[in-house]
DNA sequence: CCCTTTGTATTCAACTTTGACTAGGCTACC
DNA sequence: GGTAGCCTAGTCAAAGTTGAATACAAAGGG
């Protein structure tokens, strides 16, 4: 699983309704080109695809109001919320997923209740302690762990990203109970797009760093 | 930039000539099956392509001698030496990579010399330093960190991945300069495919931790 | 008033990835 | 001795990704 279509529908959502354009734009706004792939070309290619499928609805070229060509506006068809919904969870759930997945879910968080968003972070946490079980398990031969050579770093290295990965999603769940941030039904929700003809104040210079462990 | 190139080219060097399906097995060998996109038609797709663009040599079909179709043999050029080189000191030097491109690396980083593999190293380090640093500044607004909301629990993430990663690659860094592994140009390199006819002793049942950060 | 630049909005060709499918030959079993 | 299953070896269509290119309108400058 990629992070666009997450991306692309939490944008939609957001908005009610949106064209290409206004998407890129958001995204863009959240960083999102710097640590995902969110390039134009994905954009529109999700766009139609998702609109193919249905879980976009298209409302045919709206004449631009500023200037350029045609646009196409789109929105979220009750099959699309399912799908968004259904990638959300799972980005949040799984330990095993892209960072971009993982950064996209927490920046779309919110759009869960509270509760839940708990108990798939702890789920991703129990993930982590299993993989890191089954890790270590699988990587201690009984000639000793030297046969291994270098080899061995890998497990190490599996082992260390288990760990952090685990702790810091710890931490956050600890964060989210104490009270932090607004979730779903919890009043006014948290506005991430950029109104109409409003700024981007972070034109360029996001922090850089899309994929890696 | 995705492992497959890498995998495949380290593959072939081991074995002098290979063709797709033995190259398929070493990757299952590796586990690479479970942590990268090393997927058969990837594979396939690789050899070809980096033989249309000369980094490797078809040798015509030669026929199969354990039953199934014919055939074709890959050799590694000087050409694809070069890039197989180059696609690994960037594996290990950039912090901003796949998960599975930093496995790669670490599987075939002894391919490299003792030295260089320390330096590329420590560039790593340094990355993740500056990438620290860079989120840190990005997202500290005037209005205190109370105004990003749960956005700056991207931070908070990012900062702990960078924390993560430089620590992991220091005490790496630390036991290659204690003198462990054997390095090249140090005497009998680590075999690390299986002979001709040889049998997997790790069929399945491989960790599986594909992507993620 | 023409012409370059800027901003809006999208398209496209080339390449990569995915998962399922094809196809030949060997072996073991009834 | 036929046939089902398995291993060897690879192909293919559909989908996703990339980076550059296109198209159109308004704004600004000489």
């Amino acid at each position: 699983m990629s992070a666009i279509r997450l991306l692309v529908l939490g944008a939609i959502r957001q908005h009610g309704q949106a064209h290409g354009y206004q998407v890129r734009n958001d995204l863009e706004y959240w960083g999102a080109h710097e640590w995902s792939n969110a390039k134009p070309g994905s954009i529109y290619h999700a766009l139609k695809q998702m609109a193919k499928q249905g879980l976009l609805k298209a409302h045919e070229i709206a004449p631009s109001t500023a200037g350029g060509p045609p646009r196409t506006e789109y929105e979220v068809t009750e099959h699309g919320t399912e799908e968004y919904f259904a990638l959300l969870r799972e980005a949040l759930r799984t330990y095993d997923q892209k960072a971009d997945v993982l950064s996209a879910g927490i920046g779309l968080i919110v759009d869960l209740p509270r509760d839940e968003a708990v108990a798939l972070l702890r789920e991703r946490v129990a993930g982590f302690r299993e993989w890191r079980r089954s890790v270590t398990e699988y990587y201690t031969p009984e000639e000793g762990p030297q046969s291994l050579g270098h080899i061995g770093e890998l497990m190490n290295l599996w082992v260390h990203q288990a760990d952090a990965g685990a702790e810091w999603t710890e931490g956050l769940v600890e964060r989210i109970e104490s009270g932090a941030y607004t979730f779903a039904g919890e009043g006014q929700p948290f506005v991430g797009v950029l109104g109409e003809g409003e700024e981007n104040p972070y034109a360029t210079g996001v922090p850089h760093a899309e994929d890696q462990r």
